[in-house]
DNA sequence: TCTCGGGATGACAGCGCTGTCAGCATGGGC
DNA sequence: GCCCATGCTGACAGCGCTGTCATCCCGAGA
């Protein structure tokens, strides 16, 4: 069974190969009667046309190309957010007629820009979205610029200056989940700061201070403790904050792990959730809706931002380019059970 | 800048672009010094031979294509399951320069089949792993199969008869769970079965069973109670096993989410874990041990299988059938917080 | 009647690579 | 000196499709 050319299609049907070639892409200027026939023919011989023979002839394969960080080892959140992203960007891929290729690479690898042109300069692609934290390394996202694939950075977070980007409101939701604490009549609230080193966290601590101010509470210093983004440096962070001589009522944590880990020394020191402390966290992570009691977080738009990403990258014709400006799609608050009215 | 060609190498290199080919594709038979002059002229240029194009001229696409079940809604575990396959099929595909397209697709689809033959037909791919559920799906995999692509069903705990697969020995594994709650001193051990629709789990409740002989303890009916894999109903599980005259003291679950619903429960009413009672899941998901305390489970090696499965479609020469075995890949005890011995 | 515009169709030349096969040295064995 | 095996290289014909352009046909308008 050979596999089914263009070439059957058209004998069978008895047109040349560009009629075929024409109803395939659903061109005009077929007769009707024409297109009809080499419908049938196509159905009857099953024919699909051969990808790599159209992408070489198109001088454009119709493949986007997903590039993220590879944690190495996937704990949550990772995992989730992955799957998020990929989900969106096929979502879109799939509208649009495309296929996904997912290349998850190492953050800190000596040739990463080597492999990605490589990756690039090999397959083609019509595009690719390049995923925070790569999409803040420059030297990245210049090496594939540098290819002239068209390229979106998924950056929530963190802007990339001249670069098409999808970005979220990191640092408003922030400063929103301040005030949510705040109206609640917390006054106390303090912040578990998250890894300095991805700048996708470091807008939320700046909101968090937007917050303060704007429900007219004072910035007290010893609120804020820095942590790692790990479970464990969110139960330190919170030994710390617990032992103050006036502890907070309220926690705001940078990511989920760190608020679940909050959480843990809240209950092991017999703290009742959410009547003697307000927990909340950020990611909404499968871990926040898990926990005990469901987490307060706030809810990154990841696959609508990915899905928006591809949609620029190929969504209205090929030639148009993606632009340089960065599109916003909000992050909401998730009100769930670990934050409530502040202790009387 | 038009994309640099194999003429431009050899142009510049002063040979035929049938030199270049084989300097590029690692042929022998190349005088040294000529080789040399190629590789110059490759490296000056930053020349990377067109996929397409190569594909085209080569009758084979350097693409797998990992096929799975897209839950919608990407809840623990599936996200880890997902990221895992993918990571493992990633490394195959890396050893082996090729590269990985994902293809989630809905499980109950009216047109899965078509869908597949078309990704199939149009992308060419140098081989197709199909995983569970979609695996024990019949005429997913026929379909398939029909196109004559090389195919390896990825079907931890359930076997897919006449077609190659990598699967795991839930069964066994589960079997030594039971065997090692009975060796801690437990004769009261529960089991909470798992959604009997999906095949990979159904394995799982005869494992316990196998346990529970070779222990020389007697199967008591009450103590197998059906949940469907949710957290919830592993509480409603643990509600009906907890309220039993004389209750079980270890209870295992046939997942995670399930375990962690029996563990809130017992939390719920009281009762000190692992003292009162062991609780033991199936998935190490990511869920396993973040929950308090660290859940006992079984850890399936899906990386692994994976990584066999890919393996086995393109690991060894282009053209070496993937035979019709079923490779096992064994699973392992994950033994943390959860389990202890039976209370006297 | 002739002309002309435009819709419908096909011939053909690539796209950038690899496979086949032929050709040309070179060197060893007789 | 001749023959042949062997190593190296290049010409050329595809792979299966699309883009360009020429061609043909038909009806409207002069």
């Amino acid at each position: 069974m050979p596999r089914v050319t263009i070439d059957d299609v058209a004998e069978l049907a008895g047109v040349s190969i560009k009629t075929v070639s024409r109803v395939a892409n659903g061109e005009r200027n077929v007769r009707p009667s024409t297109r009809e026939r080499v419908e049938r023919a196509i159905a009857q011989l099953n024919y699909r046309p051969n990808f790599s023979a159209r992408n070489l002839a198109r001088q454009h394969s119709h493949l986007v190309v997903l590039v993220y960080d590879d944690p190495g080892r996937y704990e949550l959140p990772s995992a989730g957010y992955v799957i998020s992203m990929q989900n969106g960007a096929l979502r879109a891929c799939r509208r649009q007629r495309h296929e996904l290729l997912i290349h998850p690479c190492l953050y800190g690898a000596a040739n990463l820009r080597r492999e990605l042109q490589d990756l690039v300069g090999r397959v083609r692609p019509a595009g690719i979205v390049v995923a925070a934290p790569l999409s803040n390394m420059a030297h990245v996202v210049d090496a594939i610029a540098e290819t002239r694939t068209p390229l979106v950075c998924l950056s929530p977070g963190a802007e990339t200056p001249n670069r098409p980007a999808v970005a979220t409101n990191d640092r408003e939701i922030c400063a929103e989940m301040t005030r949510y604490l705040a109206s609640l009549g917390h006054r106390r609230i303090a912040f578990v700061s998250g890894n300095p080193g991805h700048k996708a966290v470091s807008n939320r601590l700046p909101g968090y201070l937007d917050g303060l101010r704007q429900s007219g509470i004072k910035h007290t210093a010893r609120f804020v403790v820095a942590g790692d983004n790990s479970v464990k440096s969110g139960e330190d962070a919170a030994e710390t904050l617990l032992a103050l001589a006036s502890p907070p009522t309220a926690i705001f944590a940078a990511n989920d792990d760190m608020a679940a880990g909050v959480l843990r020394v809240a209950l092991r020191n017999g703290l009742r959730i959410p009547h003697d402390l307000s927990v909340a966290g950020f990611d909404d992570s499968a871990l926040a809706s898990h926990v005990f009691p469901a987490l307060t977080t706030i809810r990154q738009p990841l696959a609508r931002m990915a899905e928006q990403a591809v949609e620029a990258l190929i969504g209205a014709g090929d030639d148009r380019e993606p632009g340089t400006g960065t599109v916003i799609v909000p992050s909401s608050l998730v009100i769930r059970d670990s934050t409530g009215p502040a202790p009387t």
